[in-house]
DNA sequence: CTGAAAGCGCTAACAT
DNA sequence: ATGTTAGCGCTTTCAG
């Protein structure tokens, strides 16, 4: 014996009221009198009633679900965003379905589209980059959009960052003044807008700012795996470099163990900065230092700008910087 | 202007067919002829018709999206298990709808019937246990379910996951093996079925199998956090151990970590074997002995079972266990 | 192989 | 304050 589905319909038979007025009290609305209201409610807990939010979807054409494409939840960074994302969302009543896309530019398109079939009023897009072709999807879209942790140079979509350039200079400058004057930056493609126009652009203004010469040699592209950095130690010491600024906590987890391995010792003989703030950093030793980001925070407030966007509320600036800081733990002096 | 939503009636208009004939061709329905067929395709494609799956799941009453509830999607173990939930989600055209319950039952009843109003198809449930309440509810819901690296005692609900009492008595061996005696277990609250009719039964038939008599002061209930684990180092050597098994990695990071600032040799002085295999085993250095589980297989497997009920498949067994087995590096001798 | 028509369960004017 | 009535966009019998 298949459950059969109660629907508003049998409620309003039941508490001999019409529809409408089911729907006025489980949508809150005011216009029903108290006497009436508690009538409802009652034959609503009676028969169990629950509300199909499809086909309130289908009436309404809002599914209060959101959209999120991210290029991979088991990557602690994205992992983190993705909490502060869902706590926001759940505060205001909506629901995400998540999406990987490992950061390829063929599965975002296709995950993006499937999502705008599942009408989600909204989406938070995090990724490598937004790619022309990405971009004009987004823009055909009807729904608004957020950037998460996400740089596009453009700076067309909506966005919550923290100011990587100015971090990277920074970070530059702390190592400076530690004595050294050897730095290297380490980081994904500079194919992607993030690391060629933030990053790069930074660590440069870092040099400059400290009177020290730009160097190519200096800067790794890398695909920002921990295999990757452990990989890439060894050269990073015959390079000749005494400190690397580093994109991802786990690239950096991998040259420093790949340093300790070879027995080169951190932060004495060579020193590690890296960017996320993770709590990689806290479990490795020696524990790395980093440019600390609110990560979550960064999750939550594109969430928070989002539902902005979909109430249609005014907003002064959509894209949002948060703060950044530097902490020098053990892997550097 | 609005953009207008083109609908399955724009494209039966202009390709001078039925409604019904688009659905069959957009659903790939075999019974419409070659040249209708291309006639609405090209009228699809002219008019860039995507199919309104709200409408569609409100009228097939299948929306191809599944729940997924998550105790925390920023910890390795879960994500992990998501990433691979996901992948085979996106294989079989299904989306997932994730939710974080912070593995309160509280939060998982009400996401769990937050996620039966938005009609899924299927659940696949991450937790600590299978509460009563929560059972109730599974088994009113009217769509199957299925726990992924989640006991509970009465094996009622389809789950996968690996033998966890096998794993820890063959952990316990290993560590005699190696010559040790003295041996620890610190894992969740007992309150857990996991932990108290799995971990605890398996640690106290491991030490049976080797001789070894059985100490309620040596197992430890934590709330499986670096820091508890931290905290916890001093205590495991006053009280005269000499080795721990530890259900969770970050745990079993912490007390790494806690023991060698404190001065201990692992593993020369104290052997750790930990449970769960994420790559934190490989990041922290000593790198972690560890019972290996195939995280990424178990969400996956979990999602293809939930499949297979979803299409009302036969299947045979619907308690998987994964295999496991126990790799030593360097935080064990 | 194709079409007509009846819903799916709910919201949202519009009346009253 | 409450009821009536159209749909929302699609699937699914049922005919033919």
């Amino acid at each position: 014996m298949e459950k059969q589905t109660v629907t508003i319909y049998d409620v309003a038979r039941e508490a001999h009221v019409s529809m409408a007025t089911v729907s006025r009290v489980v949508n809150g609305n005011n216009n029903v009198r108290e006497k009436t209201r508690n009538k409802v409610l009652s034959v609503i807990q009676k028969l169990n009633y629950h509300p199909n939010a499809v086909a309130r979807g289908l009436a309404s054409k809002k599914t209060t679900t959101v959209g999120v494409i991210i290029p991979d939840v088991s990557n602690v960074y994205f992992a983190e965003l993705a909490r502060g994302i869902d706590d926001i969302a759940a505060m205001y009543s909506y629901n995400i379905i998540l999406a990987n896309s490992d950061g390829n530019q063929d599965k975002e398109l296709k995950v993006f589209n499937n999502l705008m079939s599942k009408q989600v009023d909204g989406i938070v897009f995090m990724g490598k980059d937004v790619t022309p072709q990405l971009r004009t999807a987004f823009q055909h879209a009807n729904v608004p959009l957020v950037l998460a942790g996400t740089i596009s140079k453009q700076q067309i979509e909506p966005s919550v960052n923290i100011d990587y350039h100015g971090a990277i200079a920074e970070a530059v400058t702390s190592l400076v003044r530690s004595g050294c004057h050897e730095i290297g930056l380490v980081c994904g493609s500079l194919d992607y807008s993030i690391n060629a126009d933030y990053r790069l652009t930074g660590f440069k203004a870092g040099l400059a700012a400290n009177q020290l010469t730009f160097d190519d040699n200096y800067v790794y592209q890398t695909d920002e795996s921990y295999r990757s950095g452990y990989q890439l130690a060894p050269k990073l010491i015959d390079q000749g470099l005494k400190s690397v600024i580093v994109s991802d906590d786990e690239l950096a987890a991998g040259i420093l163990n790949g340093l300790t391995d070879a027995g080169v010792s951190v932060p004495n003989d060579f020193q590690i900065l890296t960017g996320n703030d993770t709590k990689l950093t806290e479990i490795v030793r020696p524990q790395l230092s980093s440019i600390v980001q609110p990560l979550y925070d960064i999750g939550a407030v594109s969430m928070r700008l989002l539902t902005k966007f979909m109430d249609r509320d005014n907003v002064a600036q959509i894209n949002v910087v948060l703060p950044h800081r530097i902490v020098n733990r053990d892997s550097t002096k």
